[in-house]
DNA sequence: TTTGATGCAAACGGTTTGCACTTAT
DNA sequence: ATAAGTGCAAACCGTTTGCATCAAA
């Protein structure tokens, strides 16, 4: 059972088949989905399921710490992390995925280590990375290739 | 004159009337204005500036990189920048605003060189600071003292 | 029993789109 | 004359809200 149960009950969040369900889905996944990713999935198996319900527990998670809604958007909707520990974010502009960077500034960045800032009381930070992922580069070389045959 | 006007000249952009307000309203307005932010100021000058104006101008401007669509938004709206430099921001989770970041990274950190990382390639870089403004903050502790005495 | 979660549908609000009109070249 | 920009309104779509129903404590 994922650890992420036991801290959810011990914060008194009922446990409903609904929220496990969505729990799973967002801990399984490692792509960060929308709503409407998790919403799809978990119809299938819950035909009732409802996007309110999607909704709901994604703010009430977030609200928890238990999940991180990120800034950037997956084409258009907000998605989610199940990781809340410092990392950051590479956004695809071709394809819109996002994708986790495990790599980290140095322990000594200002901009990480900073509690405040001109007066500024830093709580969180996130870096976003855009530009083009793996995939969507070798598709490019490889529609390139075709073109110069 | 802004020299962001020579530039759109020699990019081809047509200078119009409402062009120019827009973008004299994003360049001298250091708050990261939304698009109705810059609508109510722009109005009472052209009474019959059109949103959707705003809107297909911010959208070329951003596309040419002459300007910069932030990830994050300001109470819920898109909001955008006139300086496109590498530098941060700083959102304020109590009053919204958008505050610039100057703090730069150390030159060798490597989330900000990389120009690959696990085979994505890397062409910007953006990081959001999250907490309470230097004003927010104020208020609060002043707030606090009240409540105290 | 009483509190809270769910699900459906309607409302909401920022953004986009279509089209007629106007302005630049 | 032709192409491009503007402005209005309607459409769009992700998200929120209200409320009746249902399940958990």
């Amino acid at each position: 059972m994922e650890p992420i149960f036991e801290r959810l009950k011990e914060k008194g969040v009922t446990l409903t088949p609904q929220r496990m369900a969505i729990v799973e889905c967002l801990v399984s996944r490692h792509n960060h989905p929308t709503v409407d990713e998790i919403y799809g999935e978990i119809k299938e198996r819950y035909p009732t399921m409802s996007k309110a319900t999607v909704y709901s527990t994604l703010k009430l998670l977030n609200q928890i710490g238990e999940i991180q809604e990120l800034s950037i958007r997956k084409r258009g909707e907000v998605c989610f992390d199940a990781t809340t520990g410092l990392h950051h974010h590479f956004l695809c502009k071709t394809c819109g995925n996002v994708l986790d960077i495990m790599l980290d500034c140095p322990g000594d960045c200002p901009i990480i280590i900073k509690k405040e800032i001109d007066g500024h009381k830093v709580s969180e930070v996130q870096a976003y990375l855009y530009g083009t992922c793996a995939e969507c580069s070798k598709k490019e070389s490889r529609q390139a290739a075709k073109a110069g045959a």
